[in-house]
DNA sequence: CAGTGGTCTAGACCACGTG
DNA sequence: ACGTGGTCTAGACCACTGC
């Protein structure tokens, strides 16, 4: 009963010069495990098999498996620690919460934060959300406005497009239950692990909402930043759009 | 005469528990690597010696100077290139100019750029840049000011500060003469390599000097940032403020 | 003490680039 | 044909964690 039937059976590279589409074994294995993330075969904040006993599933070596890991550890996807396992990526974590907010006080101190919601409707997708949420028009979106306020000073105002598909039982009722990070709540509610984000930054002028809800003077320079969060797969799972008041804090980024 | 007399033998690692400051193999031999990048060795460019070459130079196995070199690739001091070697990286090669620029045009293409240099100063550091820059007050900066163009429009203002003891002969006439990036400029004249930089974005509003250099209203909002780049070891080496319009253009950022 | 990931080695073979 | 980095394996031992 060696005979394996496993439908996560690996083929061997084909090593012989003909072969076009030739992809490495750990590629291969990176892509089973991704699979089995976006399954949830794996939920985020457990741990995945060790090294040996995916070794064994997979019917590789304990260094190929090693490798697929350490390319999802490199993407966040997966978190090592010695000793204990590897982790599934979670936003719930007090380290990586806010793993995407760049804005950062200016002085070190953490601020307190807080949550106003202004607005949660389900309408039909505008033209150019669903377009960069890869939906039809005829789609329904749930459209959150909110502001954030850090230390009681209104800082950001959000304007937050999800696919209404995908977060069923979404409304402005549950919403306002969530404590914590938005992200962490997709997690355990919707399912929904967010695992990269795309940003693009400008700089604008306070319109008439922006400066009544973020209390500046109409015209005042404002932070512009669109974001596009991805799930598993690279598929777009939320269009946020932020207005951010740098006076007392920055957006930091690190280039290499 | 298999005596090992190299400067550069590697300890092995202290296996035993009593060891307090436990560094791997890898770690060290990706240190050595790291000092004979400094120190000039191999050039921006350039390729290093073979991984076999490098084992045999540090008595370890191939293996070993594979996962520090996978280190300093993935920071992108080195990169890799199968068949040919492993080069130094440089800010001269076409793919990888303007590394340092987030700012993209919002449609594809590629802008043609034109710089223009405003005064290039030497002066004593300000106490804000002597800090940024880990000088004294009694060193001298130089200070470079000018105004970058795309497809004939001001776009960038920038403000630079260089530590003036290590960019000797870096006068307004030198400036001009250069052609391309400022940080290729950098690696040949002055063999100072950026390796890294951490930014720091706002939005703000348009002055008056940058007004007029810009050619937008007084107050306009503009993208502030400043970058601090670091050479190998971490040692700062430029403070650069910068204004962006932000209307044609946008900043990117990728999250993970 | 057992189990996990982390380091290190040695060797075989493959893919790529250049003669 | 050769030398480069890239993949894959197998095995030994170490460091860390928790029972």
């Amino acid at each position: 009963m060696t005979e394996n039937t496993s439908p996560e059976r690996v083929q061997p590279p084909e090593k012989s010069a003909a072969s076009a589409a030739y992809s490495p074994l750990y590629q291969q294995i990176k892509a089973l495990l991704l699979q089995s993330l976006d399954r949830g075969e794996w939920k985020p904040g457990e741990s995945i098999p060790s090294e040996l006993d995916l070794a064994a599933r997979y019917q590789v070596s304990q260094g190929t498996v090693r490798k697929a890991i350490d390319e999802l550890a490199a993407e966040n996807l997966l978190i090592r620690r010695q000793g204990k396992g590897t982790f599934v990526s979670t936003h719930h974590e007090a380290n990586v919460r806010y793993r995407f907010l760049r804005l950062t006080p200016d002085d070190g101190h953490q601020p307190a934060t807080s949550s106003m919601i202004i607005e949660c409707l389900r309408v039909k997708a505008p033209s150019d959300i669903a377009a960069l949420l890869a939906l039809r028009t005829a789609d329904i979106v749930v459209n959150i406005r909110r502001v954030l306020s850090f230390d009681g000073r209104p800082t950001i105002l959000d304007d937050i497009w999800l696919p209404g598909a995908v977060f069923k039982g979404l409304t402005a009722e549950t919403l306002a239950k969530n404590k914590g990070p938005m992200y962490a709540w997709f997690e355990s509610k919707f399912g929904v692990s967010m695992v990269r984000a795309d940003e693009t930054v400008r700089a604008v002028a306070a319109g008439e909402e922006a400066s009544e809800r973020l209390e500046v003077e109409l015209g005042s320079p404002l932070l512009q930043v669109e974001r596009i969060s991805y799930t598993y797969g690279d598929r777009p799972m939320e269009l946020r759009r932020g207005l951010y008041i740098t006076d007392r804090f920055h957006y930091r980024n690190q280039l290499s």
